[in-house]
DNA sequence: TATATAAGTTGCGATTTGCAACGAATAATA
DNA sequence: TATTATTCGTTGCAAATCGCAACTTATATA
């Protein structure tokens, strides 16, 4: 056994975590209004305006937030053409890409009693319900955390279970 | 047209808002501390000094997440039979149905150059990393922003797009 | 011209955070 | 057995953040 090996959950956390990219998207979007900004989004609101009245939130808050992601890159902030009063803050494929975050954690919350939507996310071809988002293995099969476990990025070395 | 019909990006978002189970799950772990409790938890800590040391986070914010944590249903507080002085904290089946949240933004991370961790999530037959999370059709097909539609919830009345 | 709207900013009291020190119960050690 | 260490908190306090209301600036509308 070589002299620096890991012994203890903590200290392997501490290793993984040191290069692990959740605290820092944790920065961006791990806030209770970032988050309902992003859904807010993904629903079709572009205007201060909207989010203000649609979520609820301060205003001054609300332009915290918002710049915040315009500098992370989250949405983009452009003028209106059609109206110079008005900004249009949108996605940037960044910003897109966080779906499958928001979506994941509104199937939880249905799941687990925290509201039922009148609407759902659907295949635009065939108007049918996209699947619940869950883990899959290489060939999509669906797994368990008990049927995961941790590999080192370089193949081989397995070094723990993931469910303990 | 009915005289109840939603002209806005608003009004059919704050509608929409009504039931949508965000909110209440966004109290409960959209929060920075909360989230990154939920990862060390994934990663298999289960003492309060390991979360502390691990997060650095301030002892009496660990205590208030983890109380709020096991309220919410995430956590299970037990005593550890071999030790006293020490309590184990678990994660629920609730808990545990978070993986996909996690999972999507560890990966959103990575692809947006957050990190890379040494370490991949695997299948545990054939040691082969579990595919990236993403929002699928009926029949397994990926699905971009552009390809997604609203539907309500009883089949058929499509009523705006979801990527605008 | 006068009023309304959009997107912020400012001031201020209330809440939350983070640090350090302290405390009680249990375990390990001399 | 007596002493020290560990574990899981709590408490006090200063600093940062939040949320509300009012104000500002630029543009659109009547």
């Amino acid at each position: 056994m070589p002299a620096d090996t890991l012994t203890s959950d903590i200290d392997r956390f501490k290793q993984a975590a040191l290069t692990c990219p959740i605290p820092a998207a944790v920065e961006l979007i791990g806030e209770k209004w970032a988050f309902l900004i992003l859904r807010g989004a993904f629903n079709g609101l572009h205007h201060f305006e909207e989010f203000q009245a649609g979520l609820g939130i301060a205003r001054n808050i609300l332009s915290d937030r918002l710049s915040k992601m315009v500098a992370g890159g989250i949405l983009a902030r452009s003028a209106d053409p059609n109206d110079k009063r008005r900004v249009i803050y949108s996605l940037t494929p960044k910003g897109e890409g966080l779906l499958p975050v928001v979506l994941a954690l509104r199937q939880w919350g249905e799941q687990w009693g925290y509201g039922n939507m009148q609407i759902l996310l659907a295949d635009r071809r065939d108007l049918r319900p996209v699947r619940k988002i869950c883990v899959q293995a290489h060939d999509g099969r669906e797994l368990k955390l008990s049927e995961l476990t941790w590999i080192d990025r370089d193949g081989e070395g397995l070094f723990s279970t993931a469910a303990e």
